[in-house]
Parts: structure tokens; C-alpha cells; sequence
DNA sequence: ACTTATTATGTAGTAAATTTACAAATATTG
DNA sequence: CAATATTTGTAAATTTACTACATAATAAGT
């Protein structure tokens, strides 16, 4: 029971193989799939102009078990494969389309990035920050940002957490660095000059060095391990709308992840936390 | 003919405002998905110990016009692959779960938030924004990171941002301010006290005071223009995974919006922005 | 070229699934 | 507690899909 990926494609690869009426049968769901998936077996057959269990045998010739089953699996394909292509915000849109485009674009980049998740590297900088005496977070620009987020994130999962937005801190902090100190670089690129520096910096030390960024860049080349995000360049946006969200989310994974490995008895602690906030804030009427 | 992205995030909030058939439908399907599309209505009335025409009913309660098209939306939501209902992590998961469940978490928060935009507030922050002489960023905690993001692509834009995560500074810039400061709060229960009280501060002003936030929560009340987000609550995670990422996208339509308005000639100086960055790279070989 | 075997297609009937109309049961309101 | 509205189920009607079989078309062999 394997649903193909994309079926319109095997018919289509099929079509020369077939025999008349299941030719006409082919060509009609080509010409109209969406529409196939929600007519009856009747007016399929009306369409291709053949009769019923030609359509049916034509249903069986390619897996299904049936005609109702062979509309899921298409309905299926139809879903899933193609689709989704990123839609850029143009000049001519209001407020009823770019909102939604930026959102299908959000959507679609995790989506990406989670069918093609580097999971060894993950379980691995996992490992490495749950031993880490202590952990930098480094990151310029819009990563200043994603690194002060990670470390809201692990400083209330009781990991010794430190960020600094500052080059020349990042540097004095890598030159000073020892064993039990882990570096989490963050760059979307992984060529910001003084950051890859950084990274040189601490590289000589005993530290750890884990990033995140994008396969093969110098800041790469500079880290123990390294955890690779796609970059789909973003030729008509002159901003790194998305791969932040997908950097949030991965440093989401590696937090749950520390956490998974300290085990239940870690559960109470972050309770405590949250009520810690409890004074701080309004109570609900 | 819209075919609902996540039909069973949809079921899953209706859940309290169904009748008890109805209800018993909506369990079935959301403990079998997958098998809801392949079985007969025959076959899920017994499955959820109702009669079929219940089965009917409770299709067409979500705009299927019968319970084919209903099986049809419902493969087709599916499909895309993920899984729409938010799965908590456990202790159980190990490192092929749990990364998929968060990522299918935010996804799943992204699509919720898409469907229920309030664009009436966006098109108003946006238009408020645009007017503003100065604007500022305002933040705590989680949502002090949300406000360093915003003020990094704001900056690029050519708004003149600020952002303070020191509730004293706040404090001040909120006391003096005048007409054309713009206070953009970013809480997600809206019920951060320091944050509340600058709100309040800033209120006694002639500044505008825009928020992203709760509804109805006295940070919500103090504004002039409240982009409200749904809290779902997070009961098992002790942190707002998911609504950090919603509160970016939403600054990211807002950025957008205020481009758009500035129409076409202003992309020069986004282009000039991106070149003055080039010379912090690395060149790539 | 004609018969025979083989495959392809359609017809008609049957079984299954879905929907509709209506009645019984349950809950709600004054 | 009666009256009304709502919910749920029963049974019949209708639509839909499938099977068995007959006919037509095609190919092969003499």
C-alpha cells in the first residue's frame, strides 16, 4: 500500500502502454485531475467517453483497489508532490494576498527543512551541549536575535548560558575560552567576516564549537559539528524572511532534546521557573 | 471550493461546539485519520458508535457537501504531510520523534494563525506605522528577542527603531514621549506587568500605542491598534514554543506592508543596504 | 482470406454505499 | 410540567461502484 508519490506522473509514463480505452481514461484525469478527484465513476467514463468498468479496470491497472481508492490515491499525490511553490510578494498586492503569501512561505521553509533534517548532527550538538559547562551563543544582525532567543530557551532548562551581541566581546570571550566551553555560532550564511574570526578564535582554544548555518561555508569548515541549514537564496527578498523561523524551530529541537536527556526528574524544575514568573504578571480576571 | 489546509486543526478546535454524535464523530477521525479516509461511512458510524446519517451530518458541518468529499478534504489535508493536531513531547521520544513533532508544531501554529489574520489590525498598524517618526520596540523575556528581530528589519527599511529590553528604559522613553512616537509591545499574554505599566506611561502621552498580543489582556486595552494572536495553552510545555514564531511572521507582514506602501522606488535602497553588507563577508569561491 | 484464439470493450444486473425524508428521542424553555 | 426546539436514529430512495457475461475488435494460424 505504497501511495506514489506522484501518480499523474506514471500515468503520464504509462500513457503509450495502454490500450484505447484506457488511453482516453488517461488522458481525461491528465487534462482535469482536480476534477477527477471529486467526479463520480459515471461522468469520468462520460468525459473519456467509455464505459464504466473500462474505468474501473483502468483504476486497477495502476494499484488501486478500486475507483473510489484510486481517487484517494490521486487526491493524495495531487497534495503533497508539486505545489507549494514560494510566491513573492509584488508591489501589486494588498493587504487580502502578501500577508498570506508571507505565510505560505514561512510554512513552506519548515516544511523543507523538516523532510531534510540533519539528525545525527542534531543528536550530536545535543550530546555536546548537555555536557557543556557552559554555552555561548554568537550571532550578528538578524541572528543577534535568534541567539538571544536560544538563550531565553536553555537558561530556563538550567543550562549556563551566555550571548553577546558585541564582535569584540564574541572575540575576548572565544580567546579566553576552555574545556566545558561549547561556542554555538549562528549565521545564516556562515561568512560573516568578524563571527567566522570569532570562531578561528576559539577554534584554538579546547573549547567546542557547534553552528549553525550553511553547509561548506568558512564558519562550517570552523565548528566540531555543524548543523547544516539550506539556504534558498532569496533573490527578490532582501531580507532572511524564513531561515530564522527554521533556526528558531532547530533550536527548539535541541533544547527538547537537553531536556529529553536530563530525564523526568528535570520536569519540577522548569514547573518552578514558571511560577517564578507567576508575580510578574497580571492575573487573569 | 476551498479546500481547507489543515482540516484536522479545524475539527479540533470545534471539538467543545459539537453535539454528542457529532463529537464522537470528531474523536474517531482524530484517533484514525488516516484510516477515516479509506473506510466507509458504514464503517466509522460503528467505529464511532453513531448512525450513519450522524456521520452525514457532521461532514457537512464542515463544508463537505457529502461524506466522499468530505474522506476527499481530509486525505488532501493529510497529504501535505503534516500532522495538523499538536502532538506534546514526551519522555518516550527519542531523536527521530521528537524533532518532527516540534517542527510539525509550529507548522501546524503558522497555519492556524494564517486562517484566522486579523487584517483589519494589520492594516491599520501598518498605515501607523508608515505615519511614525520613531518607533519603538518593546519586549520582555521571549518576546524581547521577537523585538530585536523587528528592529533589525524595520532598521533596514528606513524606519527609525529602537528597541530597550530594560524595563527602566522603557519606562523613560514611554514618559517622554510625543506626538509621532510609535510604542509597539510584543507580550504574549499581554499580562507582563513592567511591560503593562509602560504601556501605561506611554498612554499618557500623544504617542500611538500598538500591540501584539492577547485579546483582551490589559496590555491589549492600553493600545490604540491590538493585533490580537490566540493563545492556545501550552500545558505540557513550560514554554511558548510556537507563538514566538507566529509574532515574527506577523512583524514580517507588517515590514512588508510598510514597504508596499512605499511603492516600487524604494526598492534602491533596500538593494544599497544589502550591498553595504557585502564587505562583511567572506566572498564565496 | 477465413477460421480460431485472444484480447478489449460494453451492457445489464447486482451489491454496496450514500443521502433524504421523516419519526422518535432528548434536551430546553417558559 | 407542558410546549418547543434540537438532536439522533430508522427506513426508504437514490446514487454509485462492481461483477459477470456477452459482444466486438484484434491478432494468429492454417
Amino acid at each position: 500500500m505504497t501511495s506514489e508519490p506522484n501518480l499523474l506522473a506514471v500515468i503520464q509514463r504509462q500513457l503509450n502502454e495502454l490500450n484505447k480505452s484506457e488511453a482516453k481514461v488517461a488522458q481525461a484525469i491528465l487534462n482535469a485531475p482536480e476534477e477527477a478527484t471529486r467526479s463520480s465513476i459515471a461522468s469520468l467514463a462520460a468525459a473519456a467517453g467509455v464505459s464504466e468498468p473500462s474505468v474501473n479496470r483502468f483504476c486497477k491497472r495502476f494499484g488501486a483497489t478500486g475507483f473510489p481508492d484510486f481517487k484517494l490515491q490521486l487526491a493524495t499525490s495531487l497534495a503533497s508532490g508539486v505545489r507549494y511553490v514560494s510566491r513573492a510578494v509584488e508591489f501589486s498586492d494588498d493587504i487580502n494576498t502578501f500577508p498570506t503569501k508571507l505565510f505560505d512561505n514561512a510554512i513552506n521553509a519548515l516544511m523543507t527543512a523538516k523532510e531534510e533534517l540533519p539528525l545525527k548532527a542534531i543528536a550530536r550538538a545535543v550530546d555536546q551541549i548537555a555536557q557543556a559547562r557552559r554555552v555561548y551563543f554568537f550571532g550578528l544582525g538578524t541572528s543577534a536575535a535568534v541567539a538571544r532567543d536560544a538563550e531565553h530557551k536553555f537558561f530556563r532548562f538550567n543550562v549556563p548560558v551566555f550571548t553577546h551581541e558585541d564582535p569584540l566581546m564574541q572575540r575576548m570571550l572565544a580567546a579566553s575560552a576552555g574545556v566545558g566551553d561549547l561556542f554555538f555560532f549562528i549565521s545564516h550564511t556562515g561568512r560573516t567576516k568578524v563571527l567566522v574570526e570569532a570562531a578561528e578564535i576559539a577554534r584554538q582554544t579546547e573549547a567546542t564549537i557547534v553552528s549553525l548555518t550553511a553547509e561548506g561555508s568558512p564558519l562550517a569548515d570552523q565548528s566540531h559539528c555543524c548543523i547544516n541549514v539550506k539556504i534558498e537564496e532569496d533573490t527578490e527578498q532582501y531580507l532572511p524572511m524564513t531561515s530564522r523561523l527554521v533556526q528558531l524551530v532547530i533550536l527548539d529541537v535541541l533544547a527538547a532534546g537537553v531536556t529529553l536527556r536530563r530525564g523526568e526528574g528535570f520536569t519540577p524544575h522548569l514547573a518552578r521557573i514558571k511560577d517564578s514568573l507567576k508575580d510578574t504578571r497580571f492575573q487573569t480576571s
